[in-house]
Order: structure tokens, then C-alpha cells, then sequence
DNA sequence: CGTATAGTTGAGTGTCGTCAATCCTTGTGG
DNA sequence: CCACAAGGATTGACGACACTCAACTATACG
């Protein structure tokens, strides 16, 4: 028997986990793998021609804006994540590669069609969508009511789980290579660059981390940064 | 023939909307009212003994806290809408009326045998649970980005479309009432009771709103309002 | 090797938080 | 009906944390 997707790095993890490789099958003719070069924009906000897409690497962020140019970074996507926005004409928020990324993109009628189709991937998309959801909460909490410092901490230990779930090991790694620039991380936390550098310094005088270049983090004491996120 | 939850003040607008009479009525019976007075908890975080639950009346706060104590207001909900967490043991914030509140429950069981059963219900859920992950998104924008008068203004341009969407008119208020008290409002916003209040008299000193009672606002100039907001 | 970009560090400012006093509202009991 | 208490809201003085502006350093790239 012939595996739908053969070869597909994310198969196991992205929403076609949820479907047999049987119901994937005609899903998987209609499929179109797209790469998207680091700064490329994949969705603009209110921009109608949507893409519906499971990442398959690389990272890219949705980020909202005022109308004065001021950004914030809502949303992290890592591979087998999805992104688009299903029962709406398009997004809020744009969607931008971070990094160089591929893309398994279908369009919007497929998607859609799909969705009608198969239960199970809506309970798929269902669960997805409230764990976004709670994680969106938790950064909410973040956002208005942490320090600098803890913002700085609370980023680094939710970097640290992320990338280490994405590789082979399941628990958090203690050192990684940070796919975003300062000032994306500034974006991320509602800071300015400045400030996210001299917290991070200042976790590393701490004996805290250590900073091998500027984008790579090592965590020394994993304890100290997690009492310092206070809870992350 | 007999209509499922007869009288029932939200069985045009809340999750059941998307049920028919007869696919209801199986589900009526299985409901509880139930009323939460103001300041009562509803669910707490990490409780397994969850409740699920369409808001009848009243107006409810999902709140996160840190771990000394910090809050942060992470949602409102008002009548029609749902409360619950489906495929998770339990939440990650507490809920508590905010005012005298009625709930129709479900058990756990109950209502996730029902997601199982209609198709429909899941697809509704789903619509309403990517609605609440855009306006939590937005949010983040106001938490991470916004000066505290473009909170505060943004927070009274939201709430005139709150309250004016539940009456029978379906344009935002020019006069309408708070169901916060100013310490909830400072929750919600990132903010303190203080500047709260600064920020509400220096709308008020620019003709922007008048405040007629403490509780209440009267917006005399929505349009010098919404510029204030950055879009909100 | 030289330029451009990213990141760090420093000095000074401003916005918002803290602490405290006062005012207003609401409810209760004499 | 008024006095009083209690909690909520406002206002003020002050301070701190994070932002702004700026100079400098490190890293990446041609």
C-alpha cells in the first residue's frame, strides 16, 4: 500500500495526522508545496486571496499593527502548524516568513471543501485553535502585567520547549539558535530593542544564560529562568 | 409544534442557534440553569470539574494571574456566549460573574458527546472559537503596543459595540453603562485603577465622553473617540 | 578589507506605577 | 430622614522602569 505524502517531514504532526492515508489521498492531489524566502510576506491583512497552508519549515510570524506603523508580533508558527483563517474573507494580521520557509498551500475552496468533508479534520482544527487560543491568554497575561525581565525569561523558556518539540528530544533544549532578530523579539514581548538586549545581558551577568553569538542562548541555570518568567 | 427551550432569551444567538428544534431537544434535557451571583466564581484554573455553559445573562471575566498575584483579564464574556474548554482536563484561567449572571450548564460528558454527535455544533464552535482568537489578538496589539489613553479609548469603543450589539439596536451606544468597576477595567487593559481613572477624566476634560455616574459614559464624540483608539 | 546591518551600552526623559489623601457613592442602622 | 461607615473613584506628589536618542561595537556580506 502507498503512503499519501510520501516523504512529508510533517505527516505524522500537522492537521493530516488526523486522516488515513486513504482520506488524504485525493486532499494530497490538490496540495502545492511553495517556498517563501526569510522576509517574505505569505498573507496581507485584508487581502482576500488567503493562503491555507501547514508549514513544513522554517518559522513565520503574524503580526498586527496600528494605524501609526507601531507592530506586534500575535503569533508564532512553527513547522506543522497551520495557518489561514477559516469563515472569514482574510486575516487581521499579516503573515510574514521569519525564516526561509516551504509551505504545503491549498486554496481557500479545497480547504474549505475539505473541512466539509472530513470530521475528523475539523476536530483537529477545533483542538488547534483552542490551544492558540489559551496560548494567545497566556501571552495576554504577559503582555500587560510582566516586567521586562520576566518578559525576557518567560520568551526564552517558551524558545527552549519550542525548538526542543520540534527535534528529535521531547523536553526543552538548553541551548538553541533563536530564529527571530531582537527586534522581532522586542515585537514579540512589547518591548523596545534596547531593553530586550539589556535583560538579556543582564541574565547573562546573572549567571542565568549565556550568549555563545547574539542568536544563539545557552541556559545555564534552567530553574533561575523559569522563577523568573514566574510561570511561563 | 413545540419549540426546544421555549422562552429561552439567547436560543437565536448562541451556540444552539446552529441546532434544529428537534436536534435540540435531546440536549434540553439534558441542561441545568443556573445562576452565579456577582463576584462568584464559575470555574477555576486547573479544576477538572469544569463547566460548560452558554451565558444566559449577566457579563462573566476569564482571568489569568501570575503566581504573586498579578491579573490580568484575558476575555468577557456576555450573553450567548459559550464557556468551556472541550478537549482539555481543565482551563488555564478562572471565570467569575461580574454581575448577577444565569448559565445554561452542561456536564463535560454531556456537551462533548453532543460536539461528537452534530457536525454542525463543531463547525459552530469552531467559527466562535476563531472569532475569540482574533479579538484576543487584537488585544495583544492594544496590551503590547498601545499608550494608556489608546487603551482606555479603545476599551470604550469596544464596549459601545458590546452592549449595543446585545439590545435590540445594532450600532455601538453613545451612552451605555460599565459592567466593570475601574480596578476590572484596569485588568483588562494592562493598566492601573489610576491611570485608569486619569485617562477617563482627560477624555471627559476634552469633550471626547462625559461620565454621568461613575458607571456610566456618554460618548459625545465617537469619531475624536476612535482616533484616540488607533483603530480598535 | 570595507561597508552595512544588527546588537550593545550609556545618558537623559517621560509615562505610568506607587503611595497617600480626599471625595463620592452606596448601603445600613439609629 | 439623616448619620455614619465602607468601598470605589479621583486627584496629587513622587519615583522607577522602560523608552528615546545617540554613540559605539560586533557581526555578516560582498
Amino acid at each position: 500500500m502507498r503512503v499519501a505524502c510520501p516523504g512529508c517531514e510533517i505527516r505524522n504532526r500537522a492537521l493530516c495526522a488526523g486522516l488515513s492515508d486513504a482520506e488524504l489521498a485525493p486532499l494530497s492531489a490538490l496540495k502545492r508545496r511553495r517556498r517563501f524566502a526569510k522576509g517574505e510576506p505569505v498573507i496581507w491583512a485584508g487581502d482576500e486571496n488567503m493562503i491555507f497552508a501547514n508549514v513544513v519549515s522554517g518559522v513565520l510570524k503574524l503580526n498586527a499593527t496600528t494605524a501609526d506603523g507601531r507592530e506586534q508580533i500575535v503569533g508564532l508558527m512553527y513547522p506543522a502548524d497551520f495557518i489561514g483563517r477559516p469563515y472569514a474573507s482574510s486575516t487581521r494580521y499579516n503573515v510574514v516568513a521569519l525564516t526561509d520557509a516551504e509551505l504545503c498551500v491549498f486554496s481557500r475552496k479545497h480547504f474549505e471543501q475539505a473541512l466539509r468533508t472530513y470530521d475528523k479534520l475539523k476536530r483537529l482544527l477545533l483542538q488547534r485553535t483552542l490551544d492558540e487560543l489559551d496560548h494567545s491568554r497566556e501571552w495576554m497575561l504577559l503582555l500587560g502585567r510582566k516586567t521586562a525581565e520576566e518578559k525576557v525569561a518567560s520568551f526564552l523558556v517558551q524558545m527552549a520547549r519550542q525548538i526542543g518539540r520540534g527535534g528529535c528530544a521531547r523536553s526543552p533544549l538548553d541551548e538553541f539558535v533563536l530564529p527571530l532578530s531582537r527586534a522581532q523579539i522586542a515585537d514579540v514581548l512589547g518591548l523596545t530593542i534596547e531593553t530586550v538586549s539589556r535583560q538579556m545581558t543582564r541574565l547573562r551577568s546573572a549567571g542565568v544564560i549565556d550568549l555563545p553569538t547574539t542568536r544563539s542562548i545557552r541556559v545555564l541555570n534552567e530553574i533561575a529562568l523559569s522563577a523568573r518568567a514566574e510561570q511561563g
